[in-house]
DNA sequence: TTTCTAACA
DNA sequence: TGTTAGGA
């Protein structure tokens, strides 16, 4: 089984999470109603959060205190998102340096750029995202 | 005992 | 956001 499967299962209870990211239950339940996470429910309706789920609520936690507002937490989410699911869908890099294609080239050097973190969070917090600011 | 929803001195 | 009532 992937790592990436590990940790999108659903695992703990809302407890655990508040306990890892010092946010309240009501505030846990509340970015849950404005769509920044998504926990399965289990037996009795309740909240199943996985390892995505919590890194998403840590981040939200900095956003926050960033004096960044749901909306534009919204949008960094979005973009993070849709990164990680082109990270799923990767293709194995060509195996012999002399046979890669020059076009393989600017995909590796595309992809590279976007894992180094160019295209994420600090740019957007100072471009677009500035207006989501206090 | 823990978590859930809904609502507000 | 905190807190609480009333259930499950």
């Amino acid at each position: 089984m992937a790592n990436q499967d590990r940790k999108a299962l659903p695992l703990f209870p809302i407890s655990v999470v508040t306990d890892l990211t010092e946010l309240s239950a009501r505030q846990v339940r509340y970015y849950e109603d404005k769509g920044l996470v998504m926990p399965v429910r289990s037996k009795g309706n309740r909240r199943l959060f996985s390892f995505y789920d919590v890194d998403r609520l840590l981040e939200i936690k900095e956003l926050i205190d960033q004096g960044v507002n749901l909306a534009g937490i919204k949008q960094v989410l979005k973009v993070k998102t849709e990164q990680q699911e082109q990270n799923n869908q990767k293709e194995p890099v060509p195996e012999e340096t002399e046979k890669m294609s020059e076009k393989d080239l600017h995909k590796m050097l595309r992809r590279e750029l976007m894992e180094s973190g160019y295209m994420n969070q600090s740019s957007l917090v100072k471009g677009e995202l500035s207006r989501f600011y206090h």
